[in-house]
DNA sequence: GCAAAAGTGTTCGTACTACACCCATGG
DNA sequence: CCATGGGTGTAGTACGAACACTTTTGC
């Protein structure tokens, strides 16, 4: 039965980052039919002997060079019979998390142009990506309320704004800064450093860090992490 | 490139019901090479021109002629490359709910054999369908805090006795009556109906059922269902 | 009248909310 | 000394947790 079976298994990701205060998207810019480009979500084919997140690791890899701090599955795209107009195409799309900060990308082998995108910025993509992005971002505002996974998107050492900051955009709400910082520091997963930062204007910041290990500890005890806002 | 791509697509389905304060999986016995027989969860290899979910619900009907209550996308299993033994299958689980009294089961064509077994009796299945139902049944546990979907195990007028079993059975926790109660009715989405139960013994119940569209107008104001417990 | 399940209110404590002033540094 | 962002505490409120007795029916 079946054995005609003729449809191709694709991984596509979403990849994070946040610069200047912006949510970013990754994207990448591809050739189709030699005369159209379209940005696109980095992604490809899967290779027969391997697995799925290798492939999106693969694919990353190739077109953007980078390595991403967190990863995970997203959803499967197959529905829509035709959503790649050439041939019937499912893609496993993936969602991470990157330290885009002091990261240059590189345009490597595979795609001819990437770029970091503001997530109120995406131009028309190839495919169903759009509706991809719309689910990935639905996940990262959820998941920041009760998963600690904002601190994948920072450098290892990080403000207390630079924290703030990012939850105010991501969840685009206003935040009490005391409260904020009070309820995070609750948790004791966050560690204070010795060091400081150094401001262009007013009182240096203490550096803070994520610890994961406390973290995983802690989950394994029953806690159960969660941040909410008025 | 990647033309000579070999991975086959599959859908599976985990189905809970739920009998006799019971929370069951929907199981179906396969010959296997024409000697052996696994049980396996219901499912099959998606068609060329069929949607991913069109397969899970024609794989169901075909296989145990039954129409579930709820139905989503659970997690696509593709990175143990040799899960299948005899072809790479990737296979897309879906998550499915179904009010299961009062339901007689045919054995269909496809299947020999098909039976609801207790969420902690199952057997070793095929492939990695082990796996698949203990990620099911994580979600199932985790969803019921945060969304209504309990509902979909009953019949469409309940007890409400019946829906504070079904939360203290499958969260494995003991539930204070009265707060559950108090916090359920609070919601504004369950009905009184003039209706009581007829019971062996003791004092006859009110029956009530779930206002499904008083929920999604809810939800499109902002109101978000979470029930937690001690 | 007794066994069995249904139905119902109050008190207490904890955790979230709202809110404003001082501090350290650079220029 | 002024501008800029960093750092901190308290009072009020609302919601969850704990808890036990009365009601209705069948036998």
């Amino acid at each position: 039965m079946a054995l005609d079976q003729n449809i191709r298994i694709a991984v596509d990701a979403v990849v994070f980052g946040y610069q200047n205060n912006q949510l970013k998207v990754l994207l990448i810019e591809q050739k189709f039919n030699s005369d159209k480009t379209y940005w696109a979500l980095p992604g490809g084919l899967v290779m027969n002997d391997e697995s799925l997140i290798n492939a999106v690791k693969r694919e990353l890899k190739e077109e953007t060079n980078l390595q991403v701090n967190y990863l995970e599955q997203l959803y499967t795209f197959g529905d829509d019979i035709n959503r790649d107009s050439r041939n019937r195409v499912i893609t496993v799309a993936y969602f991470a998390l990157i330290d885009s900060t002091n990261l240059e990308i590189k345009a490597d082998t595979d795609a001819d142009n990437v770029q970091w995108f503001g997530i109120n910025e995406i131009p028309k993509l190839a495919f169903d990506h759009n509706a991809i992005i719309e689910m990935a971002f639905h996940r990262l505002k959820a998941k920041l309320s009760y998963q600690p996974i904002g601190f994948e998107l920072l450098p290892k050492e990080f403000l207390f704004s630079e924290l703030e900051n990012l939850y105010c955009t991501i969840l685009e709400k206003e935040i009490d800064r005391r409260n904020f910082r009070k309820k995070m520091l609750s948790f004791g997963i966050i560690e204070e450093t010795n060091r400081f930062s150094t401001q262009k204007s007013g009182r240096p910041a203490k550096l803070f860090l994520f610890n994961q290990e406390k973290y995983n500890q802690l989950s394994r005890e029953g806690f159960h992490f969660e941040i909410k806002f008025a």
